[in-house]
DNA sequence: CGAATTTGACCCCA
DNA sequence: TGGGGTCAAATTCG
C-alpha cells in the first residue's frame, strides 16, 4: 500500500509541476497523471477497505434539500450578498457504517472526545437519537456537538450529524492508532442504545488521519445555505457533493473556528457513481505519515480560494471553473496536492 | 470520589 | 401543542 501511495504522491507532484507551468501542460499529460494517481489511490484504499475498517458513507449528494433551513432564506433576501457573514452553526452529517463482528457496535471515534448529554426518542425512528457535546466544553468552551442516530434499516449504520466546530485543544498526544475495537459494553441497562465505544476515544485527531482535503474543506466553508439550495448544483459524483447533506449546511464562518471536516480519507470506487465512501480508519493509517494540521493551514487556503467567489458570487460556478480546465474527474479529490504535504 | 452516563423534565420553536 | 434539543439530578463507572 505504501508503494501505491508513494507512487500517487510522485504523480501528484508531477501534476503539480504541470499546473505550475500551465503553458506547457497538455490535457493528455494531466489526464495520464490523474489516471495513474487515481489508480494508485484506488489500490491503496482498497487495501484499507479490506482491512475491516469502518466505512463512512457520506450522504448522497443528490438529496440536497433545505429541511432545516428556513425556506425564506433565499427568497426573502435575494439581494443580499451570499457571502455575508452568517451566524448559522455549521452542521453536516455522515453515515457511519460499522463493520459487524469487530466488537465495535457503535460509531467510532472521530478524533474528538464527546460527552453524551442526552438521548431522545425520535418520532418515526426505531432508535433513539443520542446527543453529544465536546468533553472540553466546560473547560475550553468548545461548542461542538454531534447527534448520533442508528439507521432504521441497517443497525450498523449510524447517522452522525455534527454541529459546530471544535475550538478546543484535545488531548491529541496519544499514541497513534488507538484501537477501540473490542471495548465491551459493560452496562446492560435497559434502554441503553448507544454503545459505549462512542465515548472517550481520544484519537490522535486528524494529524493521523488522511485529510479529506484542505481545499475541499475550504470550499465547504465558503458555502452558505443559499448556495446549497441552488437547484443547478449538480456535481455528478464527488466527494464534495456527498459532504453536503441536503438538509445541513456549511457556514462560511466555519473557518473562523478552526473547523475540521477532513478527518477521513476519501475515495470513489469505480462502481460507485452516486456516492462517496470514506474509509475512516485511523487505526490503519499510521503508515501514511500524513500529518496535516488543518487548523493552521485552512485559513490561508480559505483566503486564497474564497477570492474567486467574491468576484463571481457563485461558489458553485467556481467549482466548475476549478475543475474544467484540467478535465478533472469530479470524483477526484481536489486536494490531491495538499494531500501529500 | 471525580467523571461520565442515564433519563425524565424542561424549554423552544414551528 | 408537540417534537426536538438541552438540562441536571441520579446513577454508574473507573
Amino acid at each position: 500500500m505504501n508503494i501505491e501511495l508513494k507512487q500517487g504522491q510522485e504523480l501528484a507532484n508531477q501534476l503539480k509541476q504541470q499546473f505550475l507551468d500551465t503553458t506547457q501542460t497538455s490535457k493528455e499529460t494531466c489526464d495520464f497523471l490523474l489516471t495513474n494517481i487515481l489508480s494508485s489511490y484506488e489500490k491503496a484504499l482498497s487495501i484499507l477497505k479490506s482491512n475491516h475498517s469502518p466505512v463512512i458513507m457520506l450522504n448522497s449528494p443528490h438529496s440536497f434539500t433545505s429541511d432545516t433551513s428556513p425556506p425564506s432564506d433565499i427568497s426573502d433576501q435575494p439581494h443580499k450578498n451570499v457571502f455575508r457573514k452568517r451566524k448559522a452553526v455549521p452542521q453536516w452529517s455522515e453515515q457511519v457504517q460499522v463493520p459487524l463482528g469487530t466488537g465495535a457496535e457503535g460509531p467510532l471515534a472521530d478524533g474528538y472526545s464527546w460527552r453524551k448529554y442526552g438521548q431522545k426518542d425520535i418520532l418515526g425512528a426505531n432508535f433513539p437519537r443520542a446527543y453529544y457535546r465536546c468533553t472540553y466544553r466546560p473547560s475550553q468552551g468548545c461548542l461542538a456537538t454531534k447527534q448520533v442516530q442508528k439507521s432504521d434499516e441497517d443497525s450498523s449504520l449510524h447517522q452522525v450529524t455534527y454541529k459546530g466546530r471544535h475550538t478546543c485543544k484535545q488531548g491529541s498526544e496519544l499514541t497513534a492508532g488507538v484501537v477501540v475495537f473490542g471495548k465491551e459494553e459493560k452496562r446492560q441497562k435497559k434502554g441503553s442504545y448507544e454503545p459505549k465505544q462512542e465515548e472517550q476515544i481520544q484519537e490522535p485527531k486528524v494529524e493521523h488521519i488522511i485529510s479529506f482535503g484542505t481545499s475541499l474543506k475550504t470550499e465547504e466553508m465558503e458555502r452558505s445555505k443559499e448556495v446549497e439550495r441552488l437547484p443547478s448544483f449538480s456535481f455528478p459524483c464527488t466527494i464534495l457533493e456527498s459532504v453536503y447533506k441536503k438538509d445541513h449546511l456549511f457556514s462560511e464562518d466555519m473557518r473562523e473556528n478552526n473547523f475540521i471536516a477532513g478527518s477521513y480519507s476519501s475515495y470513489i470506487t469505480p462502481e460507485t457513481s452516486e456516492c462517496s465512501y470514506l474509509s475512516y480508519s485511523p487505526y490503519h493509517m499510521d503508515n501514511f505519515g500524513i500529518a496535516q494540521n488543518l487548523q493552521s493551514s485552512e485559513s490561508d487556503l480559505t483566503e486564497i480560494l474564497s477570492a474567486p467567489n467574491s468576484v463571481t458570487n457563485s461558489p458553485i460556478g467556481d467549482f466548475d471553473i476549478s475543475l474544467d480546465p484540467v478535465d478533472f474527474d469530479p470524483s477526484f479529490p481536489l486536494d490531491i496536492l495538499e494531500f501529500f504535504k
